[in-house]
DNA sequence: ACGACTTTGTTCAGGCGTTCACAAGCGGTT
DNA sequence: AACCGCTTGTGAACGCCTGAACAAAGTCGT
């Protein structure tokens, strides 16, 4: 018997595959029952072969000549994404980000569930926020020991963003989730996860000024050379 | 001498420079007149080798054996990455997101500001945020003409996250940042970045599930992951 | 029942990004 | 003035991911 299965699987792949399940999720409440390469990869923004390949790092799903089957491929999605058990989070910064987070209701539809919020200032402190009680950050400890929380957002200002991920890893929390703008250090075994927001804009603005109008920028230091396109 | 100023820099690279920027723009307030790459990669989390290539992609920076110019280096690292000139923004959707992000202090101070906040909720419409009045999506080919804006930021559910685009699109926005939780079409030409919350917290899920609860499965030839990332 | 069409799954080559290792260059010291 | 240590900048190898072509397989029509 292959024992082919538990086959590694790219992280990059598994961005994807998270794509792919909510698009079928769409296509099944729509009432479809079969879809093709093309037509998901199309809805998903990717090369039709490239899915595939993604796909197949889960073994055969689909039927040829047919496609795929919606409702059995969202299963093995949500299977191999870690079922669909719900998984207790906890935010730590509730300020105008975090708030919008906490309520997002894109996170609850997939299973991630904010069991505790949590932030410093007392006039945050006991406000409900998406149906919950905004706790002192103080308690970050017996919150994630009380309710088991397995990932860890943090949107809190850059200054602390590190000591309140080393005392989520001394609890236990092994996944996180980084909105501050700092690289985080953590122990072998945790995984962070980084979302900064200013880059991207940044990233846009740059490829805008390279494409649209480059004026030939170049430093006071150094003589001008030609900047072909 | 080798023209090879206008070398092509890669995106991966580019989302790095903005890092280091910031970096850079932290240290000079603390008072630092040099940093060596080693510092740096530290504070950026990335390799110190690496730091090195992906300045390199705007010419010698640094000095030999002293290391870079903290003052310096922030000012190429500007320029490279579109001045200092202010790029004016619209945001569509001022949901809790949108909300979250219009008066996000960490983009003002990069040079990204908000000069149009769209919805079609009449609820929504008037309301200040971040000291700037919500405007009818019906208006937003006005809005974008007077402002100039080149950037469009897209908060809305994902239903009407097309058309938004489309309508940026068709007045000339050509940089886009999306956070609906779909994948957009756009001519050739038109930069689109999107950020998926859902997705960060899958992929997390899915490491978590994968290294805890299948040790036996996959051949541990590597031992000790380490998961620095 | 058979053939042809459709669509998947896989294999192969190409490009890109990352990492390591070394030579070049600058400052401080004797 | 020359040497030495330190740091940058770059060239090359490695691995990963992406994109395209091909074979396998199942279904539909006749």
């Amino acid at each position: 018997m292959p024992q082919s299965r538990p086959r590694i699987i790219p992280e990059a792949t598994v961005a994807r595959l998270a794509v792919y399940l909510r698009v079928l999720a769409g296509l099944a409440d729509g009432g479809r029952s079969h879809v093709s390469s093309g037509e998901l990869a199309s809805a998903a923004g990717v090369n039709p072969a490239g899915l595939r390949k993604d796909l197949s790092y889960l073994g055969p799903c689909g039927v040829r000549g047919v496609g795929y089957s919606v409702a059995g491929l969202r299963d093995r999605l949500t299977d191999a994404l870690g079922g669909e058990r719900s998984r207790p989070c906890v935010l730590i910064g509730i300020g105008r980000l975090g708030s919008a987070l906490a309520d997002y209701a894109g996170f609850a539809s997939r299973g991630f569930e904010f069991v505790g919020l949590l932030d410093t200032d007392p006039a945050a402190v006991g406000r409900r926020v998406g149906g919950l009680p905004v706790r002192p950050v103080a308690e970050l400890e017996s919150v994630v020991a009380e309710t088991q929380a397995a990932i860890g957002v943090i949107t809190t200002p850059a200054e602390v963003a590190q000591s309140v991920c080393d005392r989520l890893v001394s609890v236990g929390v092994r996944s996180i989730l980084n909105f501050a703008p700092v690289a985080l250090t953590v122990p072998a075994g945790v995984d962070v996860r980084k979302v900064d927001l200013s880059v991207e804009l940044q990233v846009l603005a740059f490829l805008d000024q390279q494409r649209h109008g480059t004026p030939p920028l170049v430093a006071p230091l150094r003589a001008a050379q030609g900047s072909a396109r």
